[in-house]
DNA sequence: GCTGATCGTCAGGAGTGCTGATCATCAGAT
DNA sequence: ATCTGATGATCAGCACTCCTGACGATCAGC
């Protein structure tokens, strides 16, 4: 069983969500939060649109999860001035607080993750050429 | 975005799905059903429980794939004479023969799928490996 | 023959992802 | 200026997957 791609890529997932959720408990978030976060304090204020873009998830989908994400206080979002469809995303003080120290525990739980391996990076780079970025 | 873990796995994982799902389609099957088709063609006759204890999925899920494979004629349940609780789980002929081309077409796709790498078996090995299996 | 465990089934809830419709807003053409 | 088509965000709703808890049937051991 355990030579189907399928199988193994499922569940290695599922494990690394699993280990990722129990790591960020302390934090209120999740590995999904997380990441909207990072994409939110890299650089420039997003639209909604262009967060979910980095993402990759749907429209909706990251209006869902910046719903949950305001309602504990970490995000903000405001109208464009220049264009008033766009809600540009930012963090709050607290958003900035918990992304800092939740992104670290990230890192923690994926070295952790990848220990198994002869090759960390490695791995994430075959990762990176599968998905062709 | 591209170097976190999560991120990669998730969409290289829903990659496969896609991919598989599209090359089975002739088959009125998905990459899902497959697993369940090939746990039940290797050796001898499993109960759902055993099924699922192969495949790692819960007791209900396997239930309900088995349904639907059974409502396509591609698998048959019998009570076990030995034991009247459990469902005994064997492929029909027709379950044969549709296993036996669908794995071909799988294969064919893992193939494709890992083509980008230098060594697809190990990156395949890298996932075994984080599973401990 | 009782008791506790096991197998399968069912109802139902939670999480995720998507479609289509709608409203507000913008940009370009007239 | 105004009209038209496109865009950003939201909402309702559907589909899929996974899991929990309860249940009836059956088994094994006392």
């Amino acid at each position: 069983m355990s030579d189907r791609l399928g199988y193994l890529l499922k569940h290695v997932q599922a494990r690394l969500t699993e280990e990722q959720a129990k790591a960020l408990q302390p934090f209120g978030i999740n590995g999904r939060d997380l990441a909207v976060l990072a994409a939110v304090a890299s650089g420039e204020p997003l639209s909604q649109l262009e967060v979910a873009g980095r993402l990759r998830v749907d429209r909706t989908s990251i209006g869902d999860l910046l719903d949950s994400l305001e309602e504990r206080g970490l995000v903000e979002r405001r109208r464009s001035p220049e264009d008033r469809r766009r809600n540009v995303v930012v963090l709050t003080n607290t958003g900035e607080d918990v992304f800092a120290d939740a992104e670290q525990v990230r890192l923690e739980v994926e070295r952790e993750f990848l220990a198994p391996l002869p090759d960390r990076d490695r791995f994430r780079e075959d990762l990176r050429l599968l998905l062709g970025e």
